[in-house]
DNA sequence: GTTGTTATGGACTGTATAGTCCATAAACAG
DNA sequence: CTGTTTATGGACTATACAGTCCATAACAAC
């Protein structure tokens, strides 16, 4: 047998992904991740492959993480229309007094990234689309209960919902007021009813 | 007198500005710069100041020059739900079809920028609102009209189609497709009635 | 022309960066 | 204890980067 690792691959994945969150792609230097990783150059290196190859796994691992939480936000016993406020209620409190205004990882890997790293980009938006799928999950609860009318298009809606939380972050980075973005929010879940 | 300038300021700024929206702050060099301006890098330097200040001043020429265009297509004599479809439409098309898939310029500055970055962002957000009074003067028009409801509240409604077209665009940037980019801006425009 | 002034090209600098490499450490099998 | 295998620290490399500098060019005034 040999030596064993002295860290776990999760956690080390963990505080990469939020550096990468916290600074974007370009910004993020390998000393940063070997610091806030607590890894050395060549464990990093062993373990993830490359800078590039550890943003991908970044992706994968955020939209891992931060999916169960949205689902289980929407699986309140609330109308529906409660349930995606108290979502976006959550969105805004993160920009206003959490470590917040970093806006949603996968929108800033989708605006930094460029539009020849294909592998990239199909990553975010798999990533996109599982929220998405989340969103239309509730949605078509909502609707067999008949809380939305029985003809409503989820998948639509689903897609609209997730750009405009999309919109609503990316706003939220730049102007964090938050009458400013219930405004928006409330706005937004006009199309639930 | 002196040697006189061998470039148009403008369009050189012009040049940075589309350079910075392709690529990013970050990712796009000095070398880049020059290349694309015709400019070495004195003249860059003793024009602009430094790569960052040219970024903020890029900033400001695209609202400068997008905002009359958008302008333009909501002063349409159309019912304001179509003159915003029109808008979207537009962006749709160079989404799908054009040099596009580089989103909003001020969408990708308020993602790739650091939040410490105070100076940059507020000047982000400023073009944000710019555009959003520009929404706020043709929501309002149409309300005299009678197009909309007299309790309208426009000013919160242009905040939201604003947001609503981040959203959309910055979908369309990692999802490139007619048919989910159009379901999300026909729903989005369910406000507009 | 000569002088004064600003613009330009492009070499140069110091630094920061992603990625490599190797000597050594830590485990276990025999 | 010996040998094998994998992990680790950290020095090292080659490159790319933002920004500087200066000799020279291009103009106008005289």
């Amino acid at each position: 047998m040999a030596r064993p690792r002295e860290f776990n691959t999760d956690t080390a994945l963990d505080r990469a992904m939020e550096m990468f969150w916290s600074k974007g792609y370009e910004a993020t230097t390998l000393d940063d991740l070997c610091e806030v990783t607590g890894l050395s150059r060549s464990s990093l290196y062993a373990t993830f492959g490359s800078k590039r190859s550890l943003l991908l796994r970044s992706v994968d691992r955020y939209v891992e993480k931060r999916n169960p939480r949205i689902a289980e936000i929407l699986a309140r016993p609330l109308p529906i229309r409660d349930a995606f406020a108290a979502l976006a209620r959550q969105f805004i409190d993160q920009i206003i007094a959490g470590p917040g205004r970093r806006g949603c990882f996968l929108g800033n890997c989708a605006a930094e990234l460029p539009r020849s790293d294909r592998a990239a980009l199909a990553r975010v938006r798999h990533g996109l689309e599982s929220t998405e799928a989340t969103f239309r999950q509730a949605l078509a609860q909502a609707r067999t209960c008949g809380e939305l009318p029985s003809g409503t298009d989820v998948d639509t809606l689903a897609r609209f919902l997730m750009a405009g939380f999309q919109g609503l972050r990316l706003v939220g980075k730049v102007n964090p007021n938050r009458a400013v973005l219930e405004g928006i929010s409330t706005t937004m879940l006009q199309c639930l009813k």
